[in-house]
DNA sequence: CTGGATTACATAAACGATTGTGTAATTTAT
DNA sequence: ATAAATTACACAATCGTTTATGTAATCCAG
C-alpha cells in the first residue's frame, strides 16, 4: 500500500505528482510547475529536462488541485432545457467537440424547461468551480436574477439560442427572423396568398422573432395581417393537428402554413393527408428546425436549418474570447448565425396560379 | 477586493467556506465538517447549529477541495461513440437524470467511434478525478487494455449497450438476441417464408446478437439458413438501399427483411417504394432501435425499442452499487434489459397466404 | 470511588498544484 | 570596476476540505 518509498520514481504506481518530478530532478516543485507552464523565469535547459521527464513518467496534472488553487477548473457547464430531438443533442455535440479541442470538459445539465431546475443547475455548476457556463434558457425563465450570481463571481456566461432579450449578455443566436422571413417569402413566391402561421410562446425570443419574420414577409408582399391565421401553441405534433383543423374550419382557409417548429407542421401534414387535401397543391407547408424527419415524410417538408453544430462551436468560441479578454470587464457580444432554408416538396408549387 | 475583513460573515461576498462557519460559531473546522457529514462524534445540538448557519449563509461546499482531499469527485464520466440519433442522447438523458438525483454531475465524452479517442477520453476523465466511468464502446475497440488502468485505480467502470464480450465486466445491455428473435418470428408469423437480414459489424456484441436472434427464429420455424439473405454493412440508409437492390436481384428474392438498424430498413423502404413494390404486401419490413421516424414513414415501420432511458438509469444504478459495495473487490454484474417490439404497418400482413 | 468506555470537540497534517516573495549568480550598463 | 538589471531558481503560504490523532469531560459499572 505504501507508495512513496522509492528512490527513483517508477511507472508502477498510480498518478505521478509534481513532487515526484521535482525529487527525481533535484529541483523544487516551483521549477517543475513553472517549467510545465512555460514560465519566463525558467531556463530553457531546465524546461527541457522537466518536459522530458514528465513525458517519460507520463505525468498527468491533477486538475482538481489546480482548480482548487486557481479557483477555476477546466470544466464548462452547459444547461439545456432537455436532450432530445435534433437541436440540443447536436448543439451539445458541437460544444463538446470545440471544448475538448480547447482542453475543456463539459458538464451537461438539464433544466427540464423549469426555471427552478435552472437555478439548481447554476448552483451545482458554480460550486463545481466551472470555468464558464453556457446556457439555453428554460421555457419559463423570465428574469435574470439567478444569473447575476454567476456574473458577480466573474464566471464567463454565454447564452445560446434561447436568450433573455433586452439584457446585455453574451449570446449566440440564430437569425430566426430572417429564417422565418425567407421561408414565408418562399411560400408567397410559390403562389400562396393566405399563409397561416403556427406560432410558439411569444415570450421566447426565438418564437417572437419567427413570428416577426413571418409578418415582415407578408408586408413585403403588401398582404394584410389576418390574426385568425396565427395559431399560438406549444407546437407539438398534436397541436399541429388541432391547429390545422382550426384553420380548415375557417370560412376562408389558408393556402399555405409556416410553422415555427417541425413537429407541428408534421401534425398539419398528417391531418391534411387524412382528409385528402393535397400538399403542396392545395396547401403548401414549411416548418422550422430541419428535424431529421423532414426529409422522410411524403411529401418531404421544407424547413429552416438552425446550424446546430455551428451554434455549439460559436458558443464555445465566444466563451474562449471571454476567458482571454479577462481584463475587459463589460465585454458583451452577440453572434448571429444565418439560418439555411431547405426547400423540399411540401412547398414546391410547380406553376400553381 | 479584500474580502476577509469582516467580523460577522456577510452574505455579500462570494463563496462561504467552512472556515467562515467555524469562526462564526466559535468551533473548529473539524466540527463543522463532521456536523455537515453527520459524523457520530458531533453532538446533536452542535449539528443543528451548524446546519442552521450553513443554510442561513447559503454555504456551498467546494467540490474541488473535497475531491482533491478524497481523491474522488462527484463527477461521473460518460463515453459514447457520438451524440446523435435517438439512442445515445436518450441514454445520456437517462444517465444525467439518475446521476443528478444521486448528487453527481456527468461529463460527456465522445469517442467518435475511434479507440484512440476513447483512450484519450479515459485519460481526461481519470485526471479529472471522476468517481466512475460509464462507457459504450467505439466501433473499433477490440481490446480491454486502456480500461485496465481504470480498474487499477479502483475507479468503478460500467459498460452499457456496446460491450466487450468474454471479459468479466459490469454492464447493462439490451437483450438484443431476444429482440431480434421476436421480430423475426413476428415476420414469420405474418406469413413470410424468406426473411432476409441486414446485419451489422459482427465483432460488436449488439449486431452479433441480433443476427443470432434472427437465426434462432429461423430455426424455430424449421427454416434453412440462406447466407445470400444476410447482408453485412454499416447499416446506413444508403447501404439499406444498396442491400435491398442486392436482395431484389436474387433469383429468389425475400418476402421480408429484418434489419439490425432502422436507417437501413428505411433505405430499403424507400427503394421498394420507388420500384412500386408494396410494403408489407410484397415484402414486409422490420428494423431495430425504434427511431423517431419509424412512426412517421408510410407505412410506419415495425421496430424494436431499446429502452434508452431505462438503460441510462440502470447504468447509473449499477455504478452506485459499485460505489457502495466498496469492500467487495470482484463484484461483477450484468443487467439485461428486455426489448420491446413495436409492431407497425410495415410488417402487418392482414391474412396474406 | 476508580478505571474504562463513551461523548464531544480541537489540532494539525494532508491532497497537489500555483504563486508572491526572496535571493544567489550572471549579465549588462555606465 | 561598480551599480543596476536580468536570469534562474527555491521557500513557503495558500486554495477548502477531510481525517488521523489527540484530549478533555461525562458516564456507568464494579
Amino acid at each position: 500500500m505504501n507508495s512513496r518509498n522509492k528512490k527513483t520514481a517508477e511507472v508502477s504506481d498510480g498518478p505521478v505528482s509534481m513532487a515526484d518530478l521535482a525529487k527525481e530532478l533535484g529541483v523544487s516543485m516551483t521549477t517543475v510547475s513553472r517549467a510545465l507552464s512555460d514560465h519566463y523565469s525558467i531556463g530553457p535547459a531546465t524546461k527541457q529536462k522537466v518536459l522530458k521527464l514528465a513525458k517519460k513518467l507520463n505525468y498527468q496534472p491533477n486538475q482538481m488541485a489546480a482548480a482548487l488553487r486557481k479557483g477555476k477548473s477546466k470544466l464548462i457547464g452547459v444547461i439545456v432545457p432537455y436532450i432530445e430531438g435534433r437541436f440540443f443533442p447536436s448543439v451539445v455535440h458541437g460544444i463538446e467537440t470545440a471544448a475538448r479541442k480547447a482542453g475543456f470538459s463539459v458538464i451537461i445539465c438539464q433544466s427540464n424547461e423549469d426555471v427552478a431546475h435552472e437555478r439548481k443547475n447554476i448552483e451545482t455548476l458554480l460550486n463545481a468551480q466551472v470555468a464558464g457556463i453556457l446556457v439555453s434558457l428554460s421555457r419559463n425563465t423570465r428574469d435574470f436574477k439567478h444569473f447575476e450570481k454567476v456574473q458577480k463571481r466573474g464566471v464567463p456566461l454565454v447564452f445560446f439560442d434561447r436568450i433573455l432579450e433586452g439584457d446585455n449578455v453574451n449570446a449566440v443566436v440564430l437569425n430566426d427572423r430572417e429564417g422565418a422571413y425567407q421561408t414565408t417569402r418562399h411560400l408567397l413566391e410559390q403562389g400562396c396568398r393566405r399563409v397561416a402561421h403556427f406560432a410558439g410562446l411569444q415570450h421566447l425570443n426565438i418564437y417572437k422573432n419567427r413570428r416577426q419574420g413571418y409578418l415582415d414577409a407578408l408586408r413585403s408582399f403588401d398582404l394584410p395581417l389576418d390574426e385568425e391565421l396565427i395559431i399560438y401553441s406549444d407546437m407539438t405534433l398534436e397541436q399541429g393537428v388541432a391547429g390545422m383543423k382550426q384553420l380548415l374550419a375557417l370560412p376562408n382557409p389558408p393556402d399555405g402554413v409556416f410553422a415555427a417548429g417541425d413537429s407541428s407542421i408534421l401534425g398539419a401534414l398528417q391531418l391534411l393527408k387524412s382528409r385528402g387535401i393535397r400538399v403542396p397543391q392545395d396547401i403548401a407547408l414549411a416548418g422550422f428546425s430541419n428535424e431529421g424527419f423532414t426529409a422522410i415524410t411524403e411529401p418531404m417538408l421544407t424547413s429552416v436549418d438552425q446550424r446546430c453544430e455551428e451554434m455549439g462551436q460559436a458558443t464555445v468560441r465566444l466563451f474562449m474570447e471571454l476567458v482571454e479578454a479577462k481584463g475587459t470587464p463589460f465585454y458583451q457580444r452577440q453572434v448571429v448565425l444565418q439560418p439555411q432554408l431547405f426547400i423540399r416538396e411540401s412547398s414546391l408549387h410547380s406553376g400553381k396560379r
